[in-house]
DNA sequence: AACTGATTCAACCGCACCTGT
DNA sequence: AACAGGTGCGGTTGAATCAGT
């Protein structure tokens, strides 16, 4: 699924990376580092441009670097953190220890975008329900729509997004309302969702408030990695709380994921 | 088995921003 | 203030893979 290997005009490599160029680019900056990119691939003996060595490392080499697999509490904090940030992706980024911004982007037009669409689907069934319609939308959102409203009520992860989401806002009397059919959250799980959202705003802000020059100037993806693999506040702790943030949530909520 | 359209995601590109001179 | 070089960000591309027929 990656570009097939080939020389531009200069002589540089695009496309795909070989390992063994992984292996050439680790090394480099493990022993040297990368104070200056464009210098890099020359320094280092690669037949490649700075910002491709660049993204290489960034996103794939770095240590850390989390693959693929996304919990589904990285997909509600990425839904969450979108819907107040926009396209923000290396906003977002730092907000998901481990994650680049590429990798969010991507996830998101592939599987998180779909998602929000359903969502969104719902709230005009219940705008209709009341005989307001509020949004207008787009051709590509009226088809995304019409897929999601032939499996809307199959979708679990629909539940726990919507939940979340009103949990953020302020509709509980609306959400717990028995016009909307597809909501099965029990009202009094609320508060508990409303305690675990603000257990996740705890756990995105608080090891960065405190370390706050980190997201300025020394946030993990310009550190060091010798640095941010000892930095035992951004991420671990992060990954506790996710932990604990689950032993709390409510029967009922981890029935429907 | 062969074909075709859809999906996925690594990588590229252009531009804006930052910093130094 | 103006310019140049370097870096980072967000949108887009394109080829491998998947799923359906």
């Amino acid at each position: 699924m990656v570009k097939t290997p080939f020389y531009d005009k200069n002589g540089l490599k695009k496309g795909a990376w070989s390992e063994e160029e992984d292996n050439i680019l680790r090394a480099y900056i493990q022993k040297s580092g990368h104070s200056n990119w464009r210098k890099l691939p020359k320094s280092a003996g690669l037949s490649r441009c700075g910002k491709s060595c660049r993204l290489r490392w960034m996103n794939y080499l770095r240590p850390n670097v989390k693959l693929g697999n996304y919990t589904e509490e990285e997909d509600l904090l990425i839904t969450k953190l979108h819907d107040e940030l926009g396209n923000k992706w290396s906003m977002i980024a730092t907000r998901l220890p481990g994650r680049t911004d590429n990798e969010i982007k991507n996830h998101w037009h592939t599987h998180l975008k779909k998602r929000t669409l359903k969502m969104s689907t719902t709230s005009k069934v219940k705008d209709q329900s009341d005989g307001k319609i509020y949004h207008r939308r787009d051709e590509a959102d009226q088809v995304a729509i019409k897929e999601a409203e032939n499996d809307i009520c199959s979708e679990p992860y629909y539940q726990i997004l919507e939940s979340f989401t009103l949990s953020l806002e302020t509709c509980p009397i609306e959400f717990s309302s028995s016009h909307n059919k597809h909501v099965s959250v029990a009202e009094d799980s609320l508060a508990t969702l409303e305690t675990l959202e603000q257990s996740f705003e705890n756990f995105w802000t608080e090891p960065f408030l405190m370390e706050d020059t980190h997201i300025q100037t020394k946030h993990p993806a310009s550190m060091p990695e010798e640095e941010f693999s000892q930095s035992p506040t951004c991420f671990n702790d992060g990954i506790d709380l996710i932990d604990q943030v689950m032993q709390e949530l409510p029967e009922n909520y981890c029935r429907s994921v």
